[in-house]
DNA sequence: GCGAAAGTATGATATTTGTCATATAAGAAA
DNA sequence: TTTCTTATATGACAAATATCATACTTTCGC
C-alpha cells in the first residue's frame, strides 16, 4: 500500500520548529535521521489501525491525517487531526495500552516513523523533550475537556459554529479564503455529534443566513462574528 | 477557609504506590516532604479556581474531589474526579495555560501542595517520573477521546448506563454495595450531558426496570449485565 | 428543632433531532 | 464518455429530549 520515500532529514524539516523536536541538538537530530523511515500514503490510505500496539512514533512530514475511533456499530468518530510537524501514536506507547484510534490520510501525505526505542531514549536523555511531550499531552487534554463540555452543554447549532471556527484556526485558509481541508458532510457530522442529514440542514441554514458559503466540500466563513455569536451565545 | 494540617509524610502515604510518585527513592520523597504543605477542605470548599495559573501540584491525600469547568451560562461540567493518590493542577503547569478547571471537595478532604519548582526538578532529574507523568496524561487523553465518541454517538440512556458502570469502577462500592460517591442529580446530569429532569426520569426508568436501586443519593447497581447491554447495544 | 434553601420528582407541552424515503449531483472506474 | 457508486440534499414523520410549572422532600444553618 504505502510507498517508501527518500527519507527527509529532520534537521532540514521546516515543520520541526513548531514540533516537539524543536529543542533537539544536531547530534540528536542525526540520530533520529539514522533510525527513522518515511512512507508515502495516498488519500484514504490507513497509516495505522486502532486496537494494535504502537511500535513507534509517527510524524507527519507533508499532508493531513485524521485520527478516527470506532464507536457505535462501527461508526467512525474523528478525535483529532494531524498535519505537518504533528506526531501520532505516542499515547499508546506512553499509556502502554492499545492504539485508541486509527490514522487515515485525508490527502496524499508523507509520514515519518521513529522506532519506540529512539523515542524512549530521547525521553530518558533529554528532559526538554519530556517537557515538550508533557506540554503536548496537557494541551490535548485541555482541548478534549473543552470539547466534552461543549458536547454536553451546547446545541448542535452552537457546536457546528464552533467547529467551523476551530477548523479555520487549525487548518487556515486556502487561496480562495476557504477552510483549507476537505471533509465529507458525514465526517463533519461525526465531529459535531449529529446525524449527517441534520448537519446538511444546518449548513444550508448557515448559508441562508449568509454566515458561510458552500461550494462542494469547500467552506468559506463569511461572517466570523456571527458564527462566534452563535457558538458562544448564552441563550 | 481551608485549614492547615500536620503534613503527612509522602513515604508513609499508602496511596503513593498507585500514584505518579511510586518510582521515587527515599531522598526524593524526603525532598518532597520538606517542600510540601497540606490543607484540609470541607465538603463543598474550592481547592483551586479555573482561570488562574497553577503554582504547583495538588495531590489528594484523603477524600474525593471533582474537577469542574464552567460552560454555557456558567453551568458547571464535571470533567474529572480525583481521589487519594490522584494529582491535580498539572495540566496548567505543563501547557503553560490557565487552569482549565476548578477543583471542589466532594467530601471532607486533605490535599497536599507541591510547589512547581519541586515538580519541574523531578521531571528534569528523574526520567522515570517524567514517564509516569506522560503515562498519566496519555491515559487521560484515552478516556477523554472515548467520552467524546460516546457523547457524539450514544443516546442519553446509553450514556447514563455507561456512566453508572464507570462510576462503580472509579469509586468502588461501599458497605451497602452502593457506588461509593455521593453526587447530586444535577451533577450526574451534567456528566451525562442532559437536563436534570431528563436524568431523573431515566434513573426512575432504570429503577422500574430493576437495573438499579435508589436510596437518596446512594445508587446500587442491581443488574450489571443489563446495564452493559444498554451501554453497548448496537441498535 | 425550625425555617429557608436546595435538591428531587412528575406532568404537560414545545422543540429539537433522528430516521426513513427518495431525488439529485458529483466522482470514480470501465 | 458512459455507467456505477458514493455523496449531498430535502421532505415527511417519529422519537427523544428540553423546558416550564409545580409539588414534595431533604439538608443545612441558626
Amino acid at each position: 500500500m504505502s510507498e517508501k520515500l527518500d527519507v527527509p532529514s529532520c534537521s532540514k524539516c521546516n515543520a520541526r520548529h513548531q514540533s516537539v523536536f524543536c529543542s533537539l541538538n544536531a547530534d540528536q537530530l542525526d540520530s533520529l535521521d539514522s533510525e527513522k523511515g518515511c512512507d508515502f500514503y495516498k488519500k484514504g490510505e490507513q497509516i495505522f489501525k486502532e486496537g494494535g500496539y504502537s511500535r513507534g512514533l509517527f510524524c507527519v512530514n507533508k499532508g493531513k491525517v485524521k485520527l478516527v475511533r470506532l464507536g457505535q456499530s462501527g461508526k467512525e468518530q474523528i478525535v483529532r487531526f494531524a498535519k505537518a510537524g504533528d506526531i501520532m501514536g505516542y499515547n499508546s506507547m506512553l499509556s502502554k495500552r492499545q492504539l485508541s484510534s486509527s490514522a487515515v490520510a485525508l490527502e496524499d501525505s508523507a509520514v515519518c516513523f521513529i522506532p519506540s526505542h529512539e523515542f524512549f531514549d530521547l525521553i530518558r536523555s533529554e528532559p526538554n523533550f519530556s517537557l515538550k511531550m508533557l506540554e503536548l499531552t496537557a494541551k490535548n487534554w485541555d482541548e478534549a475537556s473543552r470539547l466534552i463540555t461543549d458536547m454536553a452543554q451546547k446545541t448542535t447549532r452552537q457546536r457546528l459554529a464552533e467547529m467551523l471556527l476551530w477548523l479555520k484556526e487549525t487548518f487556515g485558509l486556502d487561496k480562495d479564503d476557504c477552510i483549507d481541508v476537505k471533509l465529507t458532510r458525514e465526517e463533519i457530522a461525526s465531529m459535531v455529534g449529529t446525524a449527517t442529514e441534520s448537519l446538511i440542514r444546518l449548513l444550508a441554514d448557515f448559508k441562508k443566513n449568509k454566515l458561510i458559503v458552500l461550494e462542494g466540500k469547500k467552506i468559506k466563513l463569511l461572517d466570523i462574528h456571527g458564527l462566534v455569536m452563535i457558538a458562544e451565545l448564552v441563550d
